[in-house]
This record gives C-alpha cells, sequence and structure tokens, in this order.
DNA sequence: ATTTCGTATGAACAATTGTTCATACGTTTT
DNA sequence: AAAACGTATGAACAATTGTTCATACGAAAT
C-alpha cells in the first residue's frame, strides 16, 4: 500500500473527508445524465428557439432545417428530463420550455465560452 | 409547399425571425461540445472533487477508485474544455479547477435535479 | 368512412465515447 | 546508471447515442 502521495500527512484521512463533502454516487450520475441533455446541438438549437415561446414539432423541424422524426425523438427525451413541456391542440402538439433553470444554465454556458474563446 | 402550420399568417416570417434571435450554429454547436463535458459521471466526480482545492491525479484516481489511466484521460477532455488547470512540481501534476462558472453551473444543476425529483 | 395531416416510435445503422491494457515519458531516488 | 514512481497516451473494445426510414396513431377535413 502506498502511504505517501501528496498529503504529507494521514492522506487518507484527508481524501476521506473530501470524500464526506461529495453528494452521493447517484445523485452524481443523474447530475452528469442531466448535462448529457445539454451535450447534443440539435438539443440545444431546441432549447434556444423555444426561448421566445412554445413552438410545434413541424415549426421546429422547419426552423432548424431537421426532419421531423429527429426533432421528435429529442423532445422526447428534453421531455423525459423535464426541460420542456407539451400543450396538444389538434393535430398539434406545442412545446415550451418547462423550467427557468435551463435558460439560466444556457446563458452561462454561453458567458463562458465567450470568456475562453 | 405548406404554408399554414401554427401561425396564423406569414408564419415563415415569423420562423425567421425566431432564427434570426438564436447565436450561430457554430457556437451552438460548440456549446452543446462545452456541455458534453458535464454530461459524464466520471468527469462530473473530479471536478466536484476539486471543490475542496488542487489534487494529484494518483489522488483523483484513489478518491474516485478508478484506474490512473482514465482519470488521466478525463483529465484530458476537461483541460481541453478549460474546466482544469495543471500545476506541475517534480512527479506530480495538480490539477484544479480553471473557472468559477464550473461551479456555478454545477451547483444549478444540482438545483434543477432537487426540484423536480 | 376515407384521406390527410401532425406527431410518435421501433429497428437499423453509423458515429461517438469511456474504459482497459500496454507502454512511453520525465522526474526522483537509490 | 538503473530502478521506481507519477503521469500521459495510443490502440482496441464494448457501450451509448443520433439520425434515418418505415410505419403507426389520433385528430381534422373531405
Amino acid at each position: 500500500m502506498n502511504e505517501d502521495r501528496c498529503y504529507d500527512q494521514d492522506e487518507h484521512k484527508v481524501l476521506e473527508d473530501v470524500k464526506n463533502e461529495m453528494p452521493d454516487d447517484d445523485m452524481l450520475f443523474y447530475l452528469a445524465d442531466f448535462f448529457k441533455v445539454f451535450g447534443d446541438s440539435t438539443r440545444i438549437k431546441i432549447i434556444c428557439a423555444l426561448f421566445n415561446g412554445e413552438m410545434c414539432v413541424g415549426n421546429i423541424a422547419e426552423l432548424l432545417n431537421m426532419t421531423q422524426s429527429s426533432i421528435s425523438h429529442q423532445l422526447r427525451v428534453l421531455r423525459a428530463n423535464r426541460l420542456v413541456k407539451v400543450r396538444r391542440e389538434g393535430k398539434h402538439a406545442y412545446y415550451a420550455l418547462e423550467d427557468m433553470h435551463v435558460v439560466q444554465i444556457y446563458k452561462m454556458g454561453l458567458e463562458h465560452l465567450k470568456e475562453t474563446m
């Protein structure tokens, strides 16, 4: 067993402390899954498109110049993660942002990007 | 050509307006790539571990109970996206968070998660 | 009742990604 | 100089993921 890496004394205890301050594994796993939703340009574009209010599937597809199918698939992912909500009216399904955290996170990401480029 | 989907009049103009308010494709692509970095539980754990200050590779690996190799690979990704910085000292490489946006984004994600669970 | 339209979804495929294994590199110790 | 140590990295593999295609479903229009 290797007892001295970086900490002068009692390093295992220090590591133990850091570990204790971290959320449980499950939580961090869910968190990663949540961010994964933002990690696709199609979904980011959909989120961005919905900033101005609700929009139906076909219009999103047209706006982003993509097939209705792929948009629908991605909306499913967004819905599963509670980033968007649906309102059905006749043949149409209107999607809107569910939560203002989404906007905040988006903007924060954009800020970081602008600063590091 | 289908002229009436959801908007009563001049829908293409409206779609055009929404499109004009969106950042360019490149930017949104980079943004997705940036969030992709948060979308892996190993990287989230590393970020979380570094909240308490810098840490060397071996210790991170021990803390997270993972191989040195996989941690090193992921640190490379984090470094490439400017989420962490390195300080080399002798045989060791100490990693630390580069940017406080990282912490803010992390916390915002956690908030969203707690509210929707 | 049949057709049309907007949307949803499963299967298939290509592309991307995370881990492991082996090994290389640079620094320190002997 | 050689060995030991911490770290980095390329190749290989399995797993995950996004898009396409075909098709199904429900609501509106004919």
